[in-house]
DNA sequence: ACATTATTTAGATATTTAGCTAAATTGCGA
DNA sequence: TCGCAATTTAGCTAAATATCTAAATAATGT
């Protein structure tokens, strides 16, 4: 858990997933995008790799990342749920407003 | 919002919000019901300061912190909903699944 | 086998973080 | 005003993080 809000702490981490969302990429193409070192954003991809957030899949001489959405969703409704958050979409219309409030 | 995921990314600080979402406490009950030093305690409320999670109101010569539910929701909702997660509750019931999977 | 490409690891440095003790600040009551 | 209680700030250390360049690894093609 800590490991998955320390991973999307860093903006470009969370572009990074932003990308990933849309489709599989490598690490080539996901680095072409920011204006790090490619090292730097080895690097990143290693604290996704520990927050268990993506798939490594080597593929020849390149590595496709992909994202493990499920980990994704599990730590933030998780963690959102043990503080009876509101998490429903229905809360986003105002007519749905207070019909259920949680204990 | 880098600010209120490096604010839960510390396992002190997650459970110090779980007893803020219980009710408003000074800092030194909260302090009390941890094992490291009062003025250790009084940097992580620091780092709640900085991401706007709690309100501190003096109150005499203590003070009261309070959970600003609100920002904490937004934060976590918010960047939820940018990765279109399931965000209904209604996911927990099994009977719920594949329904209206979203775009 | 060798060169090329993709990626990670190593090594270096600067910054940040979590923790401590000790000192400063603030408010209240005697 | 003096002293106590609550909290934060200062100053420190150790560990972690983010960044870089250079080197190592691994797979592919010639």
């Amino acid at each position: 858990m800590s490991r998955v809000f320390k991973a999307l702490a860093d903006p470009t981490r969370r572009k990074v997933l932003q990308l990933l969302r849309r489709k599989s990429m490598t690490a080539g193409e996901l680095a072409d995008q920011f204006s790090v070192s490619k090292p730097t954003m080895s690097v990143h991809f290693k604290v996704f790799r520990e927050a268990n957030l993506v798939h490594a899949e080597k593929q020849g001489t390149t590595i496709i990342y992909t994202l493990k959405m499920s980990v994704l969703e599990e730590a933030l409704m998780g963690f959102a749920q043990t503080f009876k958050l509101e998490t429903d979409r229905s809360a986003e219309d105002p007519s749905n407003r207070d019909k259920e409030q949680p204990s």
